[in-house]
DNA sequence: CTTAAATATGCAAATATAGGAATATATTGG
DNA sequence: CCAATATATTCCTATATTTGCATATTTAAG
């Protein structure tokens, strides 16, 4: 493939970071954490009212790509937005979702 | 489910929309589309040099959920990019991927 | 009508993703 | 160490996606 302006290697990039983000729970919990809180696995599992397990999964798959950062504070872990890039994107895609 | 602003539809409508774009191929085809140039088919598999048929399920996905449009002239049919909100999305993504 | 070019579609195989139950691991308090 | 809470991981099944070959459809030209 040959490309206008991106490399593969961008392309790759770009895609790997909007496919993580484009699942309607993942987006829900970039959504609660858009403006730079930073919420626990529980907290999370509670307000998506969808099981422990399924949420854990969804936040690996955000920290895997890269998309989130957790810290953990005792028994809990509190998942972040760890590029404040993608506040714009977050934001940009929920402009557009609204058309 | 249960969310902070966006509505389980906006949700489900913003990730179908992502999901659509969240492939490399998909994106070089965003890519070079970005400024709202309208190419065939047949420009944009030689573009990206891949199949023929391929080239044309991308673009069916994309024109499905609503990202692209197309116009049919004599035996081309010329594909560009529906709403112009969607070259902001590209744009960041773009910036995104080179950080 | 016939041919050729451009595009679309049906199908199948390989691969990837999603979700949840069960289980493992980690951490704190007693 | 033991119990309880929070989180992560394993395993399995269902479903979706990707790709390309072969074929169909559409359109223009002769």
């Amino acid at each position: 493939m040959q490309f206008s302006n991106l490399t593969p290697e961008q392309l790759e990039k770009a895609s790997a970071i909007l496919k993580a983000i484009s699942h309607p729970v993942r987006l829900a919990i970039m959504n609660f954490l858009e403006d730079g809180k930073m919420l626990t696995v529980t907290q999370l599992h509670e307000m998506l009212k969808i099981e422990q397990s399924t949420t854990s999964h969804h936040l690996g798959i955000l920290k895997d790509k890269g998309i989130l950062s957790s810290k953990r504070e005792g028994k809990n872990t509190y998942y972040f937005i760890r590029d404040k890039n993608l506040f714009t994107i977050v934001d940009c895609v929920g402009k557009c979702a609204c058309t």
